[in-house]
DNA sequence: TCCCCGTTATACGCTTACGTATAAGATGAG
DNA sequence: CTCATCTTATACGTAAGCGTATAACGGGGA
């Protein structure tokens, strides 16, 4: 039999049932919240599986993660060199997979959180992020020939695109999209300043 | 007996002092990592007296929650304009006094998380963010005219001021501050953009 | 059909944490 | 010095939640 293989038994509960549950409760409520007692309630079972796949709780929460860094980097970026176009397009479209995701979003925000507090999860969110702002780099660097510039646009970019579901502030009349949207104008736009 | 008075019977672990060692614990671990045994352990001695000052741990999160909003809006504030200077100059100290404390930033971003996942958390960060708005647009005001435009860059300052701390890229050889300084000189001062 | 073997349910012991009850301790007033 | 009063320690019952052990279950192959 092989290592990767569990497909044998005919699982009821197989191990990416548990990850992915795992991922709604992290999305939800932090990495506190998942809990595999709960998980399994959630699933309709009793935690007897859980230990066949996985050697304790941290396993989960390692599995998750990996889950997470490969759906967030390597999918997201394959989907959007398949689909082609020029920088900007891509950079959107990597922007729109990840960041207007109802699945992806909540995780990133929470992986994000959790970062705070263990340095194993900052070690694979700073690979992820890195990722992330290459592709910013490209998109503005289309635009924009000074190096810093460029850096300072995608962090900002990166920044608004991230604190903007952090921040709770009202806006005077107008909507939130409102006032992204001339944001976005002034960060990816190309300017004639000076 | 007054109802604010517990200062009668001399305690050597006052209500205040279990607020702040609650406050500690939010910044560090968040939310669920405030526990009342913990703290008390933190503070070296039972939960006995604990229950003297508050009705359960609920109890503790709001006060700590009120603790948090008071120094985050009304003393910054107070302090801000009792030192008084330009609106620029005012907004900047006030990002000094939340966005580079080591006391209350941390507190800020564990705040910002909970509020993602507790109404009331969120109504409360909705005020705060409010005030420190109005400071924002009142900087931007000075040298900006176009009140959309003043809103976005409102924004994309706030964003940054708390995004960049849940970012985790690197910037290829310069340091974040680097990269800040110049996101600060495109998103703050005076352009002549078209 | 019957057995094998992987999956799941159930039961257990252990730990952490909450909130209560009550006893012990300390401190200022008289 | 003594007492009343407020604070703190200790002990208790309850509830989650982890990880283990073992028994029941059920589908695929012989």
């Amino acid at each position: 039999m092989s290592e990767v293989e569990h497909i044998v038994g005919t699982a009821r509960t197989p191990r990416d049932t548990w990850v992915e549950e795992g991922l709604r409760a992290l999305a939800d409520r932090g990495p506190d919240a998942v809990r595999v007692e709960a998980l399994a309630k959630r699933l309709g079972v009793t935690k007897g599986g859980f230990y066949g796949y996985f050697a304790d709780r941290d396993a989960l929460l390692e599995a998750m993660l990996d889950a997470w860094e490969q759906e967030s980097t390597d999918e997201v970026i394959d989907r959007v060199e398949r689909e082609g176009g020029d920088p900007k397009t891509k950079a959107q479209r990597a922007g729109m997979l990840t960041f207007s995701s109802d699945r992806l979003l909540p995780i990133d925000l929470a992986v994000r959180d959790w970062a705070r507090r263990d340095e194993a999860v900052a070690e694979r969110l700073r690979r992820v992020d890195n990722r992330r702002m290459d592709l910013l780099r490209e998109m503005i660097g289309t635009f924009c020939s000074d190096p810093d510039e460029v850096e300072a646009r995608s962090l900002i970019a990166f920044c608004v695109a991230i604190g903007n579901h952090s921040l709770a502030a009202d806006h005077e009349g107008r909507t939130r999209a409102e006032v992204l949207a001339r944001a976005g104008d002034l960060i990816l736009n190309r300017t004639s300043r000076r």
